[in-house]
RNA sequence: GCGCCCGUAGCUCAACCGGACAGAGCGGCGGACUUCUAAUCCGCAGGUUGCAGGUUCGAGUCCUGCCGGGCGCGCCA
């Protein structure tokens, strides 16, 4: 409809003198349904060429429009409106045309293509196995899921990927938690001491790192460990077999909650590969031979100063071991050198300072450092009874994601974490989100999916048949109103998509459950005249659709009963 | 001190590339159930978009400065 309104608007405006070449008129929907489906502001742009006060351009852009004249199949009328603008109103007929696609897609409405033939990356989770997954971790891991469905529906061919550090220090200490943990399993009498674990006092084991897991679930390791293991690890040996039981248990935890959000990853990438292939070393001469390292007391240095940090950054320490930016940069060019075509990575606010540096070892190294998006997300706060919930990640008193769901369900959470801009905070109620009433948006959405469902169910127990139905009865209000709203889904997919933004695609489905809803109470379905019946019931099957399928590109579930 | 994000209705948040009268939900107030799911609907009230300048036909949106909040600024990840 755009491009063929904006031919006709360029075509009449060759009549205008004055008019730039390149002119090219841009048109929005406007916010206010009244001015109409689509506006342009062509005659406000063109105000400054023609010398002439916009409002008197729209009027005679309106004129030769309707003097052409449009399509009427298509458009219902033009108008000149406010300072400047040229309101386009679509015919009825135009409407029903799209509906009957909008019922012929089906499960595909809302594909989009702007991804064809194109693979997309989108890194999401990555945390380390040092513990269960977090409230934060699910923000992170819903919104990258659902960053990665959204692709999907654009036409990309999607890879999602969990990238994790086994090797590190976290996992020597969580090793060593663990192995003490499992002398106090054996041995209840063994010596014990007090910590400091954020400020209150813990009693552990004397063998316990001073920095260990405090959780619970490094108790649990240790006990299932002695209870279950057919040759049991040495209590006072190595602490490796600890680490690695425990990485085992953890990691097998995180697929478990992974999977209660519908989540599977396609690819795991574990840090240590990139020493093992040496990639790590190759990144590091690459960068040292195209002049951004120095050596300076030992360690081997980025000049990060060069793209303007203040400081330059450490690359491998004095003990000879790399910095996490060494590894991460060495990531980034193995995912840029396996060809895909947009590269996501879904960060916490807390990493916002690190990734320049990445993009800037890309670029050094002759990557393509623009194929890089970086999706930073804030933080998370639980509220319950109208005060903030307290978490320490130190004292273990943070709430896991699967306390979440267990406490409000999978889809509520997952909605919930969607609803927000990612940039901005995100409060997550937990009274409201536990309430099963019209107050929760989750179950508002759901609702509606399950009312046409029942509909749909009654109608064909009765053998009512709506084929072939005449979309030219439908004339209420509520009736038009929900046609516009569904007919925007594609659109709406596609830029919530763009924008790696899926809280414009939850806020939008919202506005179809409202306006189907509003049908609803006003417009009758079973009972009517059959011919009015049928069209009514083609319009809830259509509401069905863009709610089934919106729902199912966020990751929620589309109840037929509730 | 420096960098990034945020500041919009009582609360939580929207607002696509700068567009028309800044919108929802919750909460508040007032109505509506012989009905295909009342987990619903209809109506009302509620705003100097943190403050001060600037850019222009037009600014919540862009620029500058200030105020307030979050997160970073490690040879931790």
């Amino acid at each position: 409809m755009k491009t063929y309104l904006a031919s006709a608007l360029v075509e009449v405006l060759t009549q205008f003198d004055g008019t730039p070449p390149d002119f090219a008129p841009e048109f929005e929907k406007p916010k206010n349904s009244e001015h109409g489906d689509l506006a342009t502001n062509a005659a406000m742009q063109l105000a400054r060429h023609l010398r002439r006060p916009p409002r008197r351009i729209a009027e005679e852009l309106a004129e030769a429009l309707r003097a052409r004249p449009l399509d009427p199949a298509r458009i219902a009328s033009v108008e000149a409106a406010g300072s400047g603008f040229v309101n386009f109103r679509f015919a009825t007929e135009y409407l029903a045309e799209e509906m009957r696609a909008l019922l012929a897609a089906g499960e595909a409405f809302g594909r989009g293509e702007t991804g064809k033939g194109k693979r997309a990356l989108v890194e999401y989770v990555s945390a380390n196995p040092t513990g269960p997954l977090t409230v934060g971790h699910g923000r992170n891991a819903v919104l990258g899921d659902t960053v990665a469905n959204l692709l999907a529906w654009s036409g990309y061919d999607v890879t999602r990927e969990y990238y994790f550090n086994d090797a590190g220090r976290q996992m020597r200490v969580l090793g060593e938690s663990v192995q003490a943990r499992y002398q106090a399993v054996i041995d209840p009498d063994a010596p014990r001491k007090q910590i400091d674990a954020g400020g209150a006092s813990v009693e552990v084991p004397a063998s316990f790192p001073e920095d260990g897991y405090l959780g619970a679930y490094i108790t649990d390791i240790a006990e299932r460990l002695h209870a279950e293991s057919e040759n049991p690890p040495d209590p006072d040996g190595d602490a490796a077999p600890f680490k690695e039981a425990a990485e085992k248990a953890i990691f097998a935890d995180i697929e478990r909650t992974l999977d209660r959000l519908g989540i599977r990853m396609d690819t795991y990438f574990n840090e240590r590969s990139l020493y093992e292939n040496d990639a790590v070393w190759r990144a590091l001469q690459a960068l040292r031979d195209a002049g951004h390292c120095y050596d300076r007391d030992g360690a081997v240095w980025f000049r990060t100063t060069a793209f303007g940090k203040e400081q330059d950054t450490v690359l491998v320490k004095r003990s000879g071991e790399p910095t996490y930016r060494l590894p991460d940069i060495a990531y980034h060019v193995d995912k840029c050198d396996r060809g895909f075509d947009r590269i996501v990575d879904i960060l916490g606010a807390d990493h916002i300072a690190t990734y320049p540096d990445v993009l800037h070892g890309l670029r050094a190294l002759g990557r393509d450092a623009d194929r890089v998006e970086v999706m930073v997300h804030q933080f998370v706060t639980l509220v319950r009874g109208g005060a903030p919930v307290k978490m320490s990640t130190r004292r273990a008193t943070y709430v896991t994601l699967d306390d979440l769901m267990d406490e409000v369900g999978e889809d509520v959470t997952r909605f919930f974490f969607l609803m927000r801009s990612p940039n901005a905070h995100l409060e997550f109620d937990l009274d409201l989100a536990k309430e099963a009433s019209d107050k929760n948006p989750v179950f508002y959405l759901q609702y509606a999916h399950a009312r046409i469902c029942s509909i749909l169910r009654k109608a064909a127990e009765t053998g009512f048949c709506d084929e072939g139905a005449d979309w030219s009865l439908l004339a209420h209000p509520a009736e038009i109103a929900l046609m516009k709203v569904l007919l925007r889904f594609p659109e709406v997919l596609a830029q919530a998509a763009a924008a790696r933004e899926p809280h414009q695609a939850a806020n939008y489905l919202r506005e179809v459950a409202v306006a189907f809803t509003q049908f609803y109470g006003h417009c009758r379905i079973i009972g009517e005249a059959n011919d009015l019946a049928a069209a009514r019931m083609q319009l809830a099957r259509a509401a069905r659709i863009v709610l089934s399928n919106g729902l199912q590109a966020l990751g929620v579930s589309r109840p037929e009963r509730m």
